[in-house]
DNA sequence: CCAAAAGTGTTTGATTTACACCCATGG
DNA sequence: CCATGGGTGTAAATCAAACACTTTTGG
């Protein structure tokens, strides 16, 4: 912040001649599609990486914060009104060649919500589309720019912080069964978790999950009571990942 | 980072025509003084908040990573050749009127040194000082811009990573001595710890302190054992805020 | 009745906590 | 020899992990 002349600064050096930076925000959206994580991706129109993809965003206009400019993205890729979901500040890059063009910094998010209606016509992105991360991972796909290092960031944090937070619930659709919501943390972590002491430990902590008294009888077996998410993400013990 | 240019861009928008943001790296600085947690602190020179505390920072240069701004910064402040300690990207404030002259975007920074002879003359701070976070709270001491905010997320990132990683050897000069290393958990988290079982927690973890051989013979009572930190910076299983 | 999934009980072992006690030094 | 802090031992309580078992549904 201080922007105080410096004695040691280069010849000539003030703030006001710096050369611009231009900043973007840039997110990594996750949700659950049939059982496995999956990360929203545009396919670039232009050069840089023209045809190549790239995480959702775009540049931070000069009267609305970063998280707005993340949030209205959002909203235009999903095709809402707005952006219901969760969305936190992930981490920013700022690589001075990170961006072929010129000096920007991207601001990235990570943002989480239930599988929707997927992104349709009429919204901004007509090249996007849900790829799940291990196809990713598998099928050698190359991300535009730094893009592959903001989404291996982003699937670090998602996955850390289901251990000791109730973000969980972000993913599944309300009501949500027990097992769907253990499903969330088999799909991140890749192991697999005891039914009983999942349920277990999710119960007893206050604040988690709220039932809602219905049951879900569309499945086989024994129908599984329904609840949903307790209200704000909170901490709470952690859920072990053994 | 994707700047294909919108239907939905305001009347004439592109990427290029942009009003420049600036950038700055703003540094929380820990250190470990008299047993209490300080933060380094700089005494703006200039407007806006002339003669107010800030925290140490600067404007990012065209060709350095943020990070790289911070570490200059740091250079600066402690009159050091190079910064040694640990230094960790924080958090991003990009407040559209956080700064009243323009757009600023600041990339916050994290530092943990071990208390050193005070920054003096010849550096860049003659202005700066180190205050007890906990003096801060009290004197009702008021940061300069949104600071105030950066220091909390701060304070709050080091207490929570001392619970789960060897973070903590960074605040005490080597070698220290286990209840050296005990001081820093009990000032950060404003509480006790039972001597024992924190000594057993920390020597049961692989790589978190190597003892030295040596022992220290200034202090009344029994010499106790010296240690150097394990190496990297590393995760645990968490010490627990009992 | 059987299969399948939900949900509960219970045993075993590890970890945490509290606190008593011994050790090594300076004065 | 005594005060002081370093360091170890240990029993009780708590928690985690594994897995057997009961419940409730659809076919």
């Amino acid at each position: 912040m201080s922007n105080k002349s410096k004695a040691v600064a280069p010849k000539g050096y003030r703030a006001e001649e710096y050369p611009p930076f231009a900043v973007t925000a840039d997110i990594v959206m996750l949700t659950m599609r049939q059982g496995r994580l999956s990360v929203l991706l545009v396919a670039r129109g232009e050069e840089p990486y023209k045809g190549e993809w790239a995480l959702p965003g775009g540049f931070v206009r000069p009267e609305e914060s970063c998280t707005e400019a993340a949030a209205r993205e959002l909203a235009e890729e999903t095709g809402l009104d707005s952006f219901g979901g969760h969305l936190e500040q992930l981490q920013t890059f700022d690589d001075p060649v990170r961006d072929p063009r010129m000096r920007v910094v991207s601001v990235a998010y990570l943002a989480m919500l239930p599988d929707l209606p997927l992104p349709q016509a009429g919204s901004d992105a007509a090249g996007a589309r849900w790829f799940a991360v291990d196809e990713l991972a598998q099928e050698n796909i190359g991300l535009a720019f730094d893009h592959a290092k903001i989404l291996e960031a982003g699937l670090e944090r998602v996955a850390n912080k289901l251990e000791y937070t109730s973000l969980a619930t972000c993913f599944v659709p309300e009501p949500f069964t027990i097992t769907e919501l253990r499903h969330v943390y088999e799909a991140v972590w890749g192991i697999s978790l005891d039914p009983g002491n999942f349920r277990r430990k999710v119960l007893a902590t206050p604040g988690f999950v709220q039932p809602t008294g219905d049951s879900a009888a569309d499945r086989q077996g024994r129908p599984a009571s329904l609840y949903t998410a307790g209200g704000e993400t909170m901490l709470h013990p952690p859920i072990l990942r053994s």
